[in-house]
DNA sequence: AACGACGTCAACCGCCAGTAG
DNA sequence: ACTACTGGCGGTTGACGTCGT
């Protein structure tokens, strides 16, 4: 079912993604968020273009992401709102916590069209869609429906393809998330902080990174850039800021 | 056992809207 | 007003699994 790994032209990774590349994007996101999707290959160490990363996280490894086969009342919910507002599969997973708009669209494309197109068949009338709620019990039907539903049926498969992720996660004690932070002191940038960061090891190569409000970063290469990042931030408060370990060449961060 | 037809679904592609410069 | 960039959306593809002959 999936695409043979290959390279393009350009040098990125296509097709399916390896186990050790899902295991890069999740720390990174989980880390650090998807603050860029277009740079954050970069940093995460991945080949992929940035929507290659994004689809994967959005469509399969986001932590709310129901697995599992659709139940009666799910299925009900989409065949109702496709025959309100056709192929809008984004408003129409929206409605249906932990789906993604792919797996909806698949869903419909391989089962629900064909058994409406049936059901229509067999009588004039419209069946089941006529019989289920109008629009305003939608609300009535979601609010039963959990990404984690007991009701859901989780595949052996699903649960092996992410043993991995559970290693990993066990895996993360308080350090995971501190480890950097700790060598950086985040909040207010002072002269003493920039001499603590300058006198780190290894920071030749390290990518500094600064929080804005938590919605924007701003990255600068330690060894071409700290003087300008010392000018825009000395004495200003920031979130948070701290170094990420780059290997490689670094004209292609900047 | 071998083969073809069909089903499934992860991943790709092109397009569009929103936003910043 | 224009351009470039980015994220998001929906349509489509391709490879593997399953089923029937």
């Amino acid at each position: 079912m999936a695409r043979t790994p290959f390279y393009d032209k350009s040098g990125m990774r296509k097709g399916t993604w390896s186990a050790e590349e899902d295991r890069k994007l999740i720390a990174y996101v989980t880390r650090y968020g998807c603050w860029n999707w277009r740079q954050l290959p970069k940093f995460a160490g991945l080949s992929r273009c940035g929507k290659s990363c994004r689809l994967r996280w959005m469509n399969y490894l986001r932590p709310d992401i129901k697995r599992g086969n659709f139940t009666q009342q799910e299925e009900e919910l989409i065949i109702q709102m496709h025959k309100n507002m056709g192929n809008r599969w984004s408003v129409i997973s929206a409605e249906l916590p932990g789906r993604t708009d792919n797996e909806v669209k698949n869903h419909w494309h391989t089962s629900l069209k064909k058994r409406v197109q049936q059901m229509n068949t067999v009588s004039n009338e419209d069946t089941i869609v006529a019989k289920s709620p109008a629009n305003s019990h939608i609300s009535d039907i979601t609010d039963s429906l959990s990404p984690f539903s007991s009701s859901s049926d989780v595949s052996s498969t699903s649960e092996n393809d992410f043993g991995f992720l559970d290693t990993f996660i066990e895996s993360m004690d308080e350090s995971f998330w501190l480890d950097d932070l700790s060598n950086t002191p985040s909040g207010i940038v002072q002269n003493n902080t920039s001499c603590a960061i300058q006198n780190q090891e290894n920071t030749t190569n390290d990518v500094f990174l600064v929080s804005h409000n938590h919605m924007s970063y701003e990255s600068f290469v330690l060894d071409n850039d700290f003087s300008n990042f010392l000018n825009a931030y000395t004495e200003s408060t920031v979130d948070s800021f701290w170094t990420h370990p780059y290997e490689g060449d670094m004209s292609y961060v900047l």
